[in-house]
DNA sequence: TAGGATTGCAA
DNA sequence: TATTGCAATCCTA
């Protein structure tokens, strides 16, 4: 048992769906009673709490933890604090998380701003030639006059509508980009305005004086357990290519002489539905290193020799599975016919019989009981399951299977987090955890430590289930930044 | 000023 | 007619 307990993480766990978890939602829900606000003592100049009268604030604060208590108690009887994911995953992971936020990222704000520079001078260009092609000023981030100006004035015809106008994502875009230039030069816009404003200015805001940032890593948010991450969001830098890719050579590691080291689960998901369904095509697969999207590949083509392409098309339909595309989407996405992209998802099936069994058994236990489950037992419900309306259900399905996978996957490298966490800290070791973006884990290396810690880490993470069917398999590459060593 | 809608970035 | 997220921006209430 943890020597600590933390109410908040009780009600994630107990139903990770319900998104008012916070203490005065459960305060008003649990006791009706209506918790002071931090706005109401603080008053309308909003001052500072060490202002606020001795009276105010001691009633403020008893209140806390006065509620505090009275949550707990309530878990207690509900048996929620024995819950083992919460005692030995996400109890252990708070300090964890702790070290990562406080010890924060480095970032390197001259090379950030020299790519800012270079984004700008895109961006006027783009500008100037997109208001010449409209023969108009306007306002290129704002999708209605986007709209207006494609449709409307330049009269083009429209394709996809959203619930307020003309739809002009990029995939429209793309569509007009080779009869109408200025609809790839708005696309070009957009994507390095995007680039600009959210990853080169969004982190030079979030860097401290030691051109560090510190995320919040949000252990409550996600319905499958996934950790989520806010100020900056670290778990969405891009990985294109190009100028995109090199926002992630200004991630750098604390001092000139460490490195980050990287390491990632590979193709974890994939591996998981081997694990959990037990099909023997696919554990087998695994077990003999066989490429996984070869060898689905092999199966939906019936031959052995595969070109690229149909690679490509067995990886997105191995990917498929675990999201549980339907036949339409897939034929869209590869621009392939729908009856081909049946074809495909069948001979998956027919191939891998038993991934099709676990499914089934998924949903059928989730229509009896309400919820599904990792092979950790953290537990998801799920709205909709028994729903009469087909699209309902079968989004509900999509989601119960889904779980299960995307769910164990964040188990396993919250354990392996905390058990890294400790073997560095009972060791001594001054390399430290620095991110987690959902199968990689980032670490600043101290040099010399390289050779020891590396086996280590890797044991750590590939064991985390041990005696198993097949063998989780991790990829770790070091450099001086993070595109490097991606 | 708050919050919905659109868009686009990641695993 | 695809799972889970977060942020910038626009624009209406």
């Amino acid at each position: 048992m943890a020597k600590f307990y933390d109410t908040l993480l009780g009600e994630y766990i107990k139903n990770p769906w319900q998104k008012k978890i916070g203490l005065d939602s459960l305060a008003l829900n649990c006791f009706n009673y209506k918790m002071i606000s931090y706005d109401e003592i603080t008053g309308k100049w909003k001052i500072n709490f060490k202002d606020v009268n001795l009276s105010d604030a001691s009633v403020y604060s008893g209140e806390d933890v006065y509620m505090t208590h009275k949550i707990y108690e309530k878990q207690k009887e509900e048996k929620i604090n024995e819950n083992k994911v919460l005692q030995e995953i996400e109890i252990p992971l708070l300090e964890v998380l702790k070290n990562m936020e406080i010890g924060g990222v480095k970032i390197n704000r001259d090379k950030l701003k020299e790519i800012g520079m270079l984004l700008e001078n895109e961006i006027a260009r783009l500008e100037k030639e997109i208001y010449h092609l409209a023969g108009e000023n306007f306002n290129i981030s704002s999708p209605k006059q986007v709209g207006e100006i494609l449709f409307v004035k330049l009269g083009i015809g429209a394709t996809k509508k959203t619930k307020t106008g003309f739809s002009v994502d990029s995939d429209v875009l793309e569509s007009l980009s080779h009869k109408y230039p200025i609809a790839e030069s708005i696309k070009n816009f957009r994507h390095y305005k995007k680039l600009l404003s959210t990853y080169v200015e969004g982190l030079i805001n979030e860097m401290d004086d030691e051109e560090k940032v510190h995320t919040s890593y949000n252990q409550t948010v996600t319905t499958t357990g996934r950790l989520s991450s806010t100020n900056p969001n670290l778990q969405n830098i891009p990985i294109w290519e190009g100028i995109a890719g090199e926002i992630r050579t200004a991630f750098i590691p604390y001092n000139e002489q460490d490195f980050l080291l990287a390491f990632d689960y590979s193709q974890v998901e994939v591996r998981l539905l081997a694990l959990m369904s037990w099909d023997e095509n696919l554990i087998s697969a695994f077990q003999n290193g066989i490429d996984i999207h070869y060898n689905t590949a092999k199966f939906i083509f019936g031959k052995e020799s595969i070109s690229k392409t149909e690679r490509k098309i067995a990886k997105a339909v191995n990917f498929w599975v675990i999201y549980g595309i339907s036949p339409f989407w897939l034929s869209e996405m590869l621009g392939i016919s729908r009856s081909d992209a049946k074809n495909y998802i069948d001979k998956f099936y027919e191939n891998y019989p038993k991934v099709s069994n676990f499914f089934d058994a998924i949903i059928k236990n989730c229509e009896e009981n309400g919820f599904v489950e990792t092979i950790f037992w953290r537990r998801r419900y799920i709205n909709g399951i028994n729903d009469k309306n087909r699209i309902i259900k079968q989004s509900a399905e999509r989601e119960a299977t889904n779980m299960p996978i995307q769910g164990t996957s964040a188990d396993i490298i919250k354990i392996a987090m905390i058990q890294i966490y400790d073997f560095l800290k009972k060791n001594n070791y001054k390399t430290s955890l620095i991110m987690q973006v959902h199968d990689e884990l980032v670490f600043n290396l101290i040099a010399e430590e390289k050779e020891k810690i590396i086996p280590e880490i890797q044991k750590i993470m590939e064991n985390i289930l041990p005696n198993k069917n097949i063998k989780l398999l991790v990829e770790w590459n070091i450099w001086k930044n993070w595109k490097e060593a991606k």
